[in-house]
RNA sequence: GCGCAGGUGGCAGAGCGGUCAAUUGCACGAGACUGUAAAUCUCGCGCCUUCGGGCUACGAAGGUUCGAAUCCUUCCCUGCGCA
């Protein structure tokens, strides 16, 4: 259930609440990435103590992962330790292309970064589902089974599984694939609909909890598509929708533009994989109520941390006698410990592990913190004033 | 003192007549990272360069050869063994 607190005056930003079966999450809200039922680098305590409201596991890796076991999955919020933290589930649909076209192409699914050497595409796409190939052969994830895996991970928020495409793609790829997302969307609402048999639940009697359900909007960077797509995805009975796909650097406000329109107001909107401080800014005022990205935490470990002015680079020599923290009155527990960016940097180069703790803690706490902003500023009646303070003090 | 094994770029360690400014690893430096095959990956790493190339280099000095890090001689140094 989502409840809309304040509308902002002057740009499509919301806060809010979403209501779930394990805890609320205060919107616009940052899902820290947990794919593999862990946020890596650091326990349940320091990701609660780093204010996290929301985490975000992954369908198709716990599925790997588990295999047989998964029958017997005790269920994420349990598995993770986290009893009163909203938990997501991304369906797969990002692994399409991950291990497909991003492979392929070489490339994220933000077009502008550095493009990596093409690979093999490990995927073979039909009409019900997708074939992934790995040293174990080859198996098979569709809409429908992705909603059964989901179902017994238990998280609050799942995903419909699409197919995530990539940023160049043609459109007449983008066209075909987004008609595929749209029939899989059917497949997974139906499914939703079909009463849970996760065994464990039903001996115990109990009534499963409540999962909302995610529809995805694609159509790449083509309007027409993202717009026959908004439509049609916005229209039916999902809990709320998320925006994935492949997006240009400078052109995701745009893409954003095109779709919130056609999403139903009183639901909640996602904005899939994205998570760089200006898209957050842009998000929100777009209409986003939350995000999820794995720069918090990645980031962290290969030494950069995120302050105010920006990111730092806490491995270069630069900081070698760098007696400050990360972030001067920081109130993340990496910071008020005292631990200096030489410290870290020294950490850092010994491979010590507690330096990717340590930050990602101080990552964690930084995205978390600023969305409490961000709610407080909408709440406020400012937010684009606080929008333009804190892009302006960026390097 | 004798015998043996060695001395290669910041370090370790390949190469053993031309394709060697010299494999590789580490260290160092720069850059990436957006629904996590990422505690990862890419690039650079003698000096100079108009990016074509030029110069100085494999302990030192001589020599053989069209050509030497690679072969020979002497010297210096290191390790091990024997005295």
């Amino acid at each position: 259930m989502f409840d809309i607190l304040q509308k902002d005056k002057n740009s499509r930003a919301r806060a809010g609440v979403i209501h779930t079966s394990h805890g609320t999450v205060e919107t616009p809200s940052y899902a820290i990435v947990g794919t593999h039922a862990e946020v890596r680098a650091i326990s349940p305590r320091e990701l609660l103590d780093a204010k996290t409201q929301l985490v975000i596991a992954n369908t198709y890796h716990l599925w790997r992962t588990l295999g047989e076991k998964l029958d017997l999955f005790e269920g994420l919020h349990e598995r993770m330790k986290l009893p009163d933290t909203v938990i997501m589930t991304d369906s797969g649909g990002f692994q399409v292309f991950s291990f497909g076209f991003g492979r392929e192409h070489g490339v994220g699914k933000v077009l502008g970064g550095e493009k990596k050497k093409a690979s093999d595409n490990l995927t073979r796409i039909t009409e019900e589902g997708v074939f992934f190939t790995n040293e174990e052969g080859e198996h098979f994830l569709g809409p429908k089974l992705s909603m059964e895996i989901q179902k017994k991970l238990g998280a609050d928020i799942i995903f419909a599984f699409d197919e995530c495409t990539s940023p160049e793609h043609d459109y007449a790829y983008q066209k075909e694939a987004l008609g595929r997302t749209h029939r899989w969307a059917n497949v997974c609402l139906k499914s939703h609909e079909i009463p849970f048999s996760y065994s464990r639940e039903l001996e115990n009697g109990k009534a499963r909890d409540e999962q909302m359900l995610y529809g995805i909007v694609q159509g790449g960077m083509f309007e027409d598509l993202r717009k026959e797509s908004a439509k049609y995805i916005g229209a039916l009975p999902f809990d709320g929708f998320g925006i994935g796909g492949s997006f240009g650097e400078k052109k995701m406000g745009e893409v954003l533009g095109w779709v919130i329109p056609y999403l139903p107001e009183e639901k909640p909107r996602h904005l899939l994989g994205i998570g760089k401080i200006e898209d957050l800014f842009l998000g929100v005022e777009n209409g986003i109520d939350t995000f999820d990205c794995v720069i918090p935490t990645r980031e962290a470990r290969h030494g950069g941390a995120w302050t105010a002015k920006g990111r730092i680079d806490l491995k270069k020599n630069k900081f070698k006698d760098d007696g400050e923290v990360i972030e001067n009155g920081c109130g993340c527990e990496t910071c008020t410990a005292g631990i200096t960016r030489h410290q870290l940097r020294e950490m850092y180069k010994l491979k010590d592990l507690r330096a990717g703790t340590s930050v990602t803690i101080h990552n964690v706490y930084f995205f978390n913190t600023l969305m409490g902003r961000i709610r407080e500023a909408i709440q406020n009646g400012n937010f684009l004033e606080f929008k333009d303070r804190f892009l302006s003090q960026m390097r």
